[in-house]
DNA sequence: GTGGTCTAGACCACT
DNA sequence: GTGGTCTAGACCACA
């Protein structure tokens, strides 16, 4: 499966759901058009409630990633522009904060924090070139 | 005030509170051995339940931040040497890794989120230096 | 095609399919007498599955909009006096509020939402003049 | 109560809530600030599942209209500026095609429909004005 | 077959 | 006390 969910987790598990899948389809593991397992049938799979997997899905819908035709099932959307681009930057910038904190109490330096970012970014581009 | 809080913030109050403190403390705008407002004048200061602004200290205290001292009230404690020292790269890691999702779905490209993340990250330790 | 059909839209393909023929009927652009395509026909213009189409006219016929002439065809119906006056005075009504609410918060003032309507009226009328 | 909700409609519940909520803020019958029921006690009064009520509420709050301050409960929201306009607009325009439609079955002709209008959306302000 | 909705009942974190 | 989440099981409309 393209995603785990740990019950145990303190994070929703209908939210793991909606990061694991957007993540999915980020690098490319997901493609435009490609159907997703039916909510009964993700159930099964990962024995978790049907609801809890509806809800995620709705989310993801409610986010644009996927659509559902009526009784035909889920599928992943053409990527749209997105909304709240604003929000999303500011998102992105206070997720940042939180690194340079976390990085401050794990006394890494600006050199090494400056390598670790970059070497994550080139990663994540080289992956999914080859998608 | 050296942070805000925000009441209709789906995150839990007491979490701003302690996620507050440690980034002021990081910033250097809080130091070591500064003492920190008791519960009560915090309490009235911002208008949040007592019960809230204990709960985070105690939070706080464990995660080794700040120090109580019976009778005279609570301070920035040393930087001690941190626990957990792979958990916490680990979440630093998962932090970038969630980013590189958000940078997807806002269409960055690689110079410009690297740009970005090198911007965050000299600002940071520029203001810092000052301190 | 005097419609369209939208397989992403949270209505129902069938009732997507009734409001556009009762709009086309009601533009004009579908006169008294004229015959619609078979359902075989249509499922196949529009790669909709037949049993879809089928309820859609079942619905029609229900509503007399159209009627069939058993080994002829579906015909668009003469305009009957309708039925349930009172009940469809009261959708519109109700339709009119639900206008109210959004334009509420759209903040339209009452002179923007009156010319709104107006507007839309006469282009209406306009363009069933010429039919 | 501002509102009341049929078990035996179509629509479902939940949006028979989130509709009347909407509608309730719109005439100023719930202002700014004011505390609405608390999902148990709503869901007592009406004799609905609490599930249900809070479904209605999450929507709300996406939508704005309403915010939720952690255990303290849910109060209606101030108007902020909305999202989506061209959106919402079109959803106007939609249903003042859908009202064109049926007055035209209902043989409503132009100036008893506009009249019609006129009335319900001059009712409609002097009755806020009071507010 | 699909997803959407609802109920009943439970547990949890937060204030 | 508040809302948020999850499970279990059920019914429905739709394609």
């Amino acid at each position: 499966m393209w995603f785990d969910v740990d019950p145990r987790s303190s994070v929703a598990i209908y939210r793991q759901l909606v990061d694991g899948v957007k993540e999915a389809v980020a690098r490319g593991i997901l493609e435009t058009g490609e159907k997703l397992p039916s909510v009964r049938e993700l159930a099964a799979q990962v024995t978790i409630n049907p609801n809890t997997i509806a809800k995620a899905y709705q989310e993801l819908e409610r986010e644009g990633i996927i659509e559902t035709l009526r009784g035909r099932g889920t599928f992943v959307a053409a990527h749209k522009p997105q909304k709240n681009l604003e929000e999303k930057e500011k998102a992105i910038k206070s997720m940042l904060e939180k690194i340079m904190v976390e990085a401050y109490y794990l006394q890494l330096d600006e050199k090494t924090l400056l390598a670790l970012m970059e070497k994550t970014v080139q990663n994540w581009y080289r992956n999914r070139e080859g998608v």
